[in-house]
DNA sequence: ACACTCGGGACACCCCGTTACT
DNA sequence: AGTAACGGGGTGTCCCGAGTGT
């Protein structure tokens, strides 16, 4: 159906605003009528496009998840090592967390969802699979050490990268959180590499995130 | 006065109430009839003892950091060493996180605080102050080495327990929390201790779980 | 409760008002915001005495419904005989079916009913009892026959009446009730009263009919 | 035009859906969005046959009307005699009111038609004419005493009718609806047979009762 | 031309957070 | 400490035309 380009349109625009939107003000705070304005769009069309609040907050988590999981398909596709992939996301998903409104937003509902709807899991549950592939192709290089428990280290970084960005978010804005993110590896790294890689890994962080940020 | 007595009772009993009502529905959705009908306590009364919703919430807040940090405060005097003291004060904290539903919403209200007034950063910067007294003492007594940046620790220490605490909530509504704050200590100790502490210390989460916990 | 006064003032003030715009539009084009201008009430008053609009229109049927059957109650105790009482009910009824405005609404909520709620049955039952009462003692002093199965005649008059006065309604804007009522007695009567007391009983609608509403 | 015989057939799809639906939630409580569910066409179809919601509840009411008066014509073809042909209505409308989805409709819109539209006065008009030349034909051969005002028992028997159909369904959903006609023509007899033919009339509405009903 | 997607406003109901008067 | 009243939106969703394709 070739008539639903101005749709298409009109669904992403709504997606946007609503973004902005909630990114702003939160779930709760925000009303209908607010993303009504933002996008220019009446309520009407607000309904067609989506059943209800809810489903719009949800539309919205999605639409970030896939944008930020995106980023890793990127990576697969580039072939990179295990332990830089993981690096590299972590930088490029900081980008999206300061640049980016809808993963703002995104990431904003995902934490508020419990007060709409189920806590939403799914995020959080591929971020720590993607993450344990990272890690297993590192540990087939040498780069992390055998003998780690893979699942445990996923499960530990997702909500440590989690709570850094939330906090960052809360103090600074999120002002401070490529420092905040190369801290996190300068800490955990540790725990993970071998003694005899040490010396060449231990600047990793910061050399990868100037590979993507540069000096911000 | 005898009358401030019963005053005071009905303030606290207004307070739990309304924690309990905020903790399973959020602020958003908790109305204050819900309150109202939860403490007993009709409307007039609610209102005679906060000034606002938004009051009522931030009492909630309050309440649960002064509950909280007065667990460091006990900490500081019985005298435990700095690592110890970082170690007891986590495990007790997801204690509370677990079994006080005050402290349960005052976490759920802090993050979701952005929503109804300026984010709240003093817990976030109280938790860590706390925490880099107890890492130089750690330094004090050769638990942790020494050069390291005891700032930056402090303030990845909070989010990364921020963040497991979170997702230990959606994922499993805080039933592993234990086990992941557990880990927690297990990747972060090794960038921490100092080499030939290691042997002595690398059990020492287990053990203060233990401790604190018991097999739970 | 002496300062219930006001309430109790402003109660009925929305029931009245509710009933005239229940009685114009009927259950589904009335609005709340109608019956908020109609009382001079804010809408917050409205729902502070009733519930929701369907409360509100619960309220009004069963208001009706007193005021209905209080009509019953006077002629019990003015002792009327069981015929004349059954008549005279009637004829009283169908006066305030065209002239009490919250009669008229109720009525009229009463049929709508199913379009909101479970359909009313009370109504029809008590009506039902209350000339079964009325035919009992009829057949005790000979107005009407001995044998007759009085459930089934109050199980026959009550929708009769029924069906009179809503079609009445619906043709003449109940113009013609009284008329009509008298008839449903001139074609019911033949049933019910013996052969010998016919003479004298046949022009009883009619000098009931004069007695409770004149020459209207 | 061989299209508009998909239309037709459309159309009347729409209408069984819409009856349907009518019938179980009244005027009020449908939305077209339940209608366009219920028939499988979209909403845009349903106002490309139908100007509004208010015509095709009027078009409910108005295949009823022609379902249900047809029922008299084949009377009239079939020459049955005045009184018979009335009691055969009866207990014919009857069964169409307790199977017939569309006729159930019809009824319950026209009587909930003040909500929306003017009050439908027609059906009840015809009706009555209807009645009036049974009873026409009726004195003619005897059944009912002559210089009855045939009128008046017109505009009684379908008012009556109107009742009895309505409290039966109020009360038992119409399970007992031949049961309550049966006793209506047994309360009016009388006042329309002749005492002559009492003998054989008076058990008639109970044999035509079980030629049309059988039973049940 | 028929059919339908898409979008448009308009309220309706609910009820919420809050104040005035006892 | 409490009853009563207050307006103000919030969401849902309804009924209905423009615009677009088949």
């Amino acid at each position: 159906m070739a008539r639903q380009a101005r749709a298409v349109e009109t669904r992403a625009g709504i997606l946007g605003s609503a973004a902005a939107v909630f990114q702003r003000k939160g779930y709760g705070a925000t009303s209908l009528a607010d993303v009504s304005a933002a996008s220019g769009v009446t309520k009407g069309a607000l309904y067609f496009h989506f059943d209800s609040k809810e489903a719009l907050a949800l539309a919205v988590i999605d639409a970030q998840h896939h944008r930020s999981i995106s980023l890793g398909r990127a990576l697969v596709e580039q072939d990179e090592s295990g332990l830089r992939a993981a690096l590299l996301m972590s930088f490029r998903l900081a980008r999206q967390l300061r640049d980016d409104t809808v993963v703002r937003a995104g990431i904003r509902l995902t934490m508020e969802a419990s007060s709409f709807s189920a806590p939403v899991r799914e995020p959080y549950l591929d971020w720590m699979a993607a993450f344990e592939g990272y890690l297993r192709s590192a540990i087939a290089v040498g780069d992390v050490r055998e003998g780690i428990d893979v699942g445990a280290v996923a499960h530990f970084i997702i909500p440590a990268f989690t709570g850094v960005q939330l906090v960052s978010e809360a103090l600074t804005g999120r002002a401070d959180i490529y420092d905040r993110v190369t801290e996190l590896w300068q800490f955990l790294l540790p725990a993970l590499v071998p003694g005899e890689r040490w010396a060449q890994l231990s600047g990793l962080p910061t050399r990868i995130r100037h590979e993507v940020i540069g000096a911000d």
